[in-house]
DNA sequence: TGGTGATCATAC
DNA sequence: GTATGATCACCA
């Protein structure tokens, strides 16, 4: 079997990603015919996806799992030198339109995070990027108080939206969860809620995982 | 120097 | 534009 099919149990999954632990990203590279990038300025997915290679991931740009056959979501985490997690993680687009009625069960927050491989991988700008190396990956679940945390952020930001409050919403707000843009620049526009309830043209955002929580995430799994 | 706001590539 | 994958770059 080529080890670049789809894994069909989480168990499996898990098998292929300590044989990835410790390997540096030029192997991974080489081995698919992949030319390694000087840096990630042009290419800032380009990890995510060739693990996504790796591992046999499936989904490609669909709006499912990337294991969708075992409903996991794959997550890189780039780490510091010090490793902990080096940026926040993109986690879905923001619903800013026709979201009454939505519940935090259904959102893609929940959805999204209900089940997650965790890949950490070297990200200190000092190590080329051919050279840094796979961290121990694992499959993960948030606890109750995790959920309940991330369930109180996302039903304040639903709010304030639903009330044509997202343009008055930064970074600073929420606990574990936060918004920010996720666009291609500052001038891509979508359709939100004004502060009048009319439908008004605005920057499209995305959910993200605050650094502090990934690193909660990485330390409860390492420390145990 | 860490976090927020901005941005990059690519498929459809 | 929306989806996927994220990191960059600047300023407090």
């Amino acid at each position: 079997m080529s080890k670049f099919s789809k894994p069909e149990s989480e168990s499996e999954l898990e098998a292929r990603v300590i044989e990835l632990a410790g390997q540096r990203l030029s192997k991974l590279a080489n081995e698919i015919h992949w030319p390694v990038p000087a840096d990630l300025k042009r290419d800032k997915g380009w990890i995510g996806q060739l693990l996504e290679v790796h591992l046999g991931a499936s989904a490609g740009n669909l709006s499912e799992p990337d294991f969708q056959n075992i409903g996991i979501e794959l997550k890189t985490i780039p780490l510091t030198a010090q490793h902990k997690a080096k940026e926040t993680t993109y986690v879905c687009t923001v619903p800013l339109l026709n979201n009454i009625g939505l519940t935090w069960e259904n959102s893609c927050v929940y959805k999204k995070l209900s089940r997650v491989l965790w890949l950490p991988v070297e990200a200190d700008p000092a190590i080329p990027v051919g050279e840094r190396r796979v961290g121990r990956g694992f499959i993960w679940s948030p606890s109750d108080d995790e959920m309940d945390n991330l369930k109180n952020d996302w039903e304040e930001f639903m709010e304030l939206i639903s009330l044509g409050q997202v343009e008055t919403i930064t970074a600073h707000l929420g606990e574990y969860l936060q918004i920010r843009p996720k666009a291609a620049n500052a001038s891509v526009v979508t359709t939100g809620i004004g502060h009048d309830g009319r439908r008004k043209q605005t920057l499209p955002r995305g959910f993200y995982l605050r650094t502090l929580f990934t690193n909660q995430i990485l330390q409860s799994f390492f420390n145990s």
